[in-house]
DNA sequence: GCATGCATTAATGCATACATTAATTCGAAT
DNA sequence: ATTCGAATTAATGTATGCATTAATGCATGC
């Protein structure tokens, strides 16, 4: 449960630094003090920490001692980690939702992610591109069973959000990943199992790859 | 980083809690409000809370709006979510530390922990067992290089803690458990990848089945 | 007797004040 | 000029008090 929290200061607090950590309004290594965190959001240091620790266990943000909390900075080994486990996990979570044999209604939430993948490609919309690649990944997770599968790789996809977002423009068209996801689907849709893990493993491997190079080509994190 | 808290008091009170919690010394489903907790600590509501909010995070307690903290329950569902994933990721970190072809020296905290089993096992000690146990699994984490990697599995490790610990007598003598260490670490010591993920998984299965099997002949977990 | 609603009680959410501690700056001495 | 050290500054750690809000019990009416 990455975000459960109830008190209307604390969520507010934690909701809008997320949103803005995740947009790279807040940049990687940007660092304030509680204080100054307290005053942008114009609330008390109580609630701010709260949410500030709260951030630092989802890995977004990185407190230290006497230098104020700084939002995680980009870095190539940390993606390489947070990669290496998605291979592992979502074939795994893959698996698990086609061994549920789910009808089409359960299943809609991805084939319109992937539908909404073919249509943002074909306009060339990276955006939208994006987005529905990212409703998918997270769809398929809500779909098995195994809550702290579905919040540990939740974390996981957000602290590699930004790295995404950063080099989606230096990719290539995505033409192969969009279409890995319509043979992800089909497989899950036959329940094929051993299929779709072994699909979803190639994918992720494609995806951890292609992203590596980039950040390493064009200098983009630091480590 | 479940344990990245630097302040005495904070520090304190989660790691009396979080001790008090494996040893279930605080059982599960304990409740009780924050101010209860610390006047139980000696402290003031601040430390805490953060570090009741730290232990929400590790999964090993539950903040419930306005009934208090309690001790996360064992529940069977939870145990069966747990070893799922360490199924999943345990025989990943083994392969990822038999590729490293580690020499005898950095494999020596692993085979003095299977060498502890096998003492234990001879003398029918079966805490020693279960502690060198502990050791073998915790330490094959260490020695691979994927930070995130360790701390979600030690988290879920922790997790599983109470419910191993309450079975540990009703088991027959672990012998075939005792064996797959000595065979999982021979293959890591071999750098044989493949074999060591393989072995570790039916290591991981089999346990996960005893568990499991003993948690509902005995009616020991909720749901 | 039961249900509804209000009052009481107590816990949590949040703000604030104080204590502690570390970084930094400035000055003095070598 | 450089280094050591003390004083200042500022951030974090902790305590506390107040506000808010939900649960509980009691009374009242049906």
């Amino acid at each position: 449960m990455p975000s459960v929290i109830r008190s209307p200061r604390t969520e507010q607090a934690y909701g809008k630094l997320k949103w803005e950590i995740l947009q790279n309004h807040l940049p990687p290594g940007f660092q304030a003090s509680e204080p100054e965190f307290a005053l942008r959001l114009g609330m008390s240091r109580t609630p701010v920490r709260e949410a500030l620790l709260h951030l630092e266990a989802d890995g977004l943000i990185e407190m230290k001692p006497r230098h104020g909390a700084r939002v995680t900075p980009l870095s190539w080994n940390d993606m390489r980690d947070i990669y290496e486990i998605l291979t592992t996990l979502e074939p795994e979570a893959a698996a698990a939702v086609a061994e549920l044999k789910p009808d089409q209604k359960t299943l809609k939430p991805l084939s319109d992610a992937t539908d909404g993948m073919e249509k943002a490609l074909a306009k060339n919309d990276l955006d939208n591109w994006a987005a529905a690649d990212d409703r998918f990944h997270r769809g398929l997770l809500r779909l098995q069973n195994n809550r702290r599968l579905t919040d540990f790789v939740t974390r996981l996809l957000d602290q590699s959000h930004r790295a995404r977002m950063i080099t989606l423009r230096m990719r290539n068209r995505p033409t192969q990943s969009t279409e890995d996801h319509r043979i992800i689907l089909r497989h899950i849709e036959n329940g094929e199992a051993g299929k779709a893990r072994e699909m979803y493993r190639r994918h992720r491997e494609r995806a951890a790859s292609e992203l590596l190079t980039l950040l390493q080509n064009y200098r983009l994190t630091a480590l």
